[in-house]
RNA sequence: GCCCCCAUCGUCCAGUGGCCUAGGACGCCGCCCUUUCAAGGCGGUAACACGGGUUCGAAUCCCGUUGGGGGUGCCA
């Protein structure tokens, strides 16, 4: 077996000395109890890039067996954000809520056959037991002899071999086995008659012929039960596994909704480029060849390698994120970052839509783009032009105006009164604060300090010349005629 | 408890027996550039968890320890 990751690996598929290698089929297959969370995404992702580095396929599946936690709205979320990450798939999504009839026939015939049989044991009766038996929980096959008849509050079990392993080799873990004693006889038909996933997920991944398994490392733990439920049913193909690493939090723990920030939406919301998301996930468990971390997706699918994850948690480090998102951003053409910062532009806004100028933000664009990292800093940037009184921080004011009042004072009046006249243009004005700030002899971080602040409320933001500029002589000045008298 | 997995700078990746006085990136800290903030340039900080083997030689192979994580549902 020269390719590890050839589906198939190990057995002769072909004539002599050929083995033909069926072509490469892999599936994202989200549950959708809830949004897309990042730990989805990046498994998402790498399938992604295994099918098209492959030249194969991605399916789509939504594993909506549980109908009391599935929500049908969630899907569509599932979709969107899937689309919005630039991760397509082929075909039709498969959604398990409308195959149950495949996999109760599956739980049929592992009924007929033996493999599997009934229980009426309340999940109180088995706990009570393992407790009385001490130490070990779990169900303890109390039922396997019984003939328990179909009827309420009935399950069926898969009956585990009693001796023996199950085992199988993961690309990116090696091999992995389980003692087939500790394993218990699971449920694989819940008492309201519907199947256990992983009953819908053997039977599904043989019937839509997927070659490869890629999915997060907290499923390791089913996989033999999969697997054991794949060789009862008669399925004699094996697809290649590769758990990938748990995305983790600053306390390594696995991802979690409740506790954790990763929700895809949010990052959307909050203004992350798809591509910088992306980008940033890919380099999450994987690293390329060359080092180089920032680079075109078309690159990254090239140079992907399943056989190359790393099988340690990866933490998800926003700062580094922001750092891809923020040179993602500074690549965009002005157009583009205009065009892209519209939602924060108009909705979320907070000034009123009708005093909006896009020529007024346009002359300012080129110099906002080089310095927020998320596009929903944008406004930040660009309120004082828009709003009726600029938004004064008051840590800003309390260093520059009240700190050191004094200068602001003798600053801000020779500059109300050099701009009655001065030219309007971003060198002039800057011209002007040079010559009055060396005429007072103040120091130079003092000479725009108090003209910014008195304009735009803050002290950092766009070059001030060109801000004025778009501002206008009589708001200006108006502006800094309110901030001296303030002091 | 039991089962499974993991273990290189604070973080993400390189490194698959000698090229390692361990490399890159993010972060952080300096300096330069700069009439704000960014960007850019230069430099710095900082890691092979521990203990045994195997070997002429180990970050790389084996065993153990410790630590961390995942699972342990009629969720997926």
């Amino acid at each position: 077996m020269a390719d590890p990751v050839a589906p198939g690996a190990g057995r002769a598929t072909g004539s002599i000395g050929e083995v033909t290698s069926p072509p490469v089929r892999v599936r994202f297959a989200p549950a959708p109890t809830g949004y897309l969370h990042i730990g989805g995404a990046r498994t998402a992702l790498f399938n992604w890039l295994f099918a098209r580095q492959q030249g194969g396929e991605l399916k789509l599946r939504i594993e909506d067996t549980d109908a009391e936690r599935s929500r049908r709205e969630l899907i569509e979320i599932i979709y969107r954000t899937l689309e919005w990450l630039g991760i397509d798939w082929d075909g039709e999504a498969v959604h398990q809520s409308d195959r149950t009839h495949l996999y109760t026939g599956a739980v049929e015939r592992l009924l007929e056959s033996g493999a599997a049989y009934r229980c009426d044991c309340t999940p109180e009766q088995v706990q009570a037991r393992a407790a009385g038996r001490g130490g070990k929980p779990g169900y303890d096959g109390h039922c396997r002899e019984r003939q328990v008849r179909p009827g309420e509050g009935v399950v069926a079990r898969f009956r585990v071999p009693d001796e023996g392993v199950t085992a199988f080799d993961d690309v990116i873990r090696g091999h992995i086995s389980f003692e087939n004693a500790d394993l218990e006889d699971f449920v694989i038909l819940r008492s309201n008659g519907v199947p256990m996933f992983h009953v819908a997920n053997a039977v599904d991944d043989a019937d839509m012929g997927i070659t490869h398994i890629i999915r997060g490392e907290d499923l390791i733990n089913v996989t033999p039960r999969v697997l054991l439920l794949r060789q009862a049913l008669g399925i004699t193909e094996l697809p290649v596994f590769a758990h990938l690493p748990l995305i983790v939090n600053e306390k390594r723990q696995k991802l979690s909704k409740r506790r954790d920030d990763v929700s895809v939406g949010d990052y959307i919301d909050r203004g992350y480029l798809p591509e910088a998301m992306v980008n940033y996930l890919a380099t999450l468990g994987w690293g390329a060849p060359d080092g180089v971390e920032i680079r075109p997706l078309p690159e990254i699918v090239e140079l992907f390698r399943l056989e190359d994850v790393g099988s340690s948690g990866a933490f998800f480090d926003l700062k580094k994120l922001d750092h891809f998102n923020a040179t993602y951003i500074r690549a965009l053409t002005t157009d583009e970052f205009v065009n892209r910062s519209t939602r924060w532009l108009f909705g979320e806004a907070p000034w009123p839509a009708e005093r909006f100028d896009a020529k007024a933000f346009e002359a300012l664009a080129p110099l906002v783009q080089q310095r927020v990292e998320v596009l929903s800093q944008v406004p930040g940037y660009v309120d004082f032009v828009f709003l009726a009184e600029p938004v004064v921080d008051e840590a800003s004011w309390e260093k520059v105006m009240v700190k050191g009042a004094e200068s602001a004072a003798a600053m801000l009046d020779a500059i109300i009164d050099a701009y009655g006249t001065c030219d309007w243009d971003a060198d002039a004005l800057m011209e002007a604060i040079k010559v009055e700030g060396e005429r007072l002899a103040l120091p130079r971080k003092q000479w725009q300090a108090p003209v910014r602040v008195a304009v735009t409320g803050r002290s950092v933001g766009p070059p001030l010349g060109e801000s004025l500029v778009v501002l206008g002589r009589e708001r200006t000045l108006e502006r800094l005629r309110a901030a001296r008298s303030r002091l």
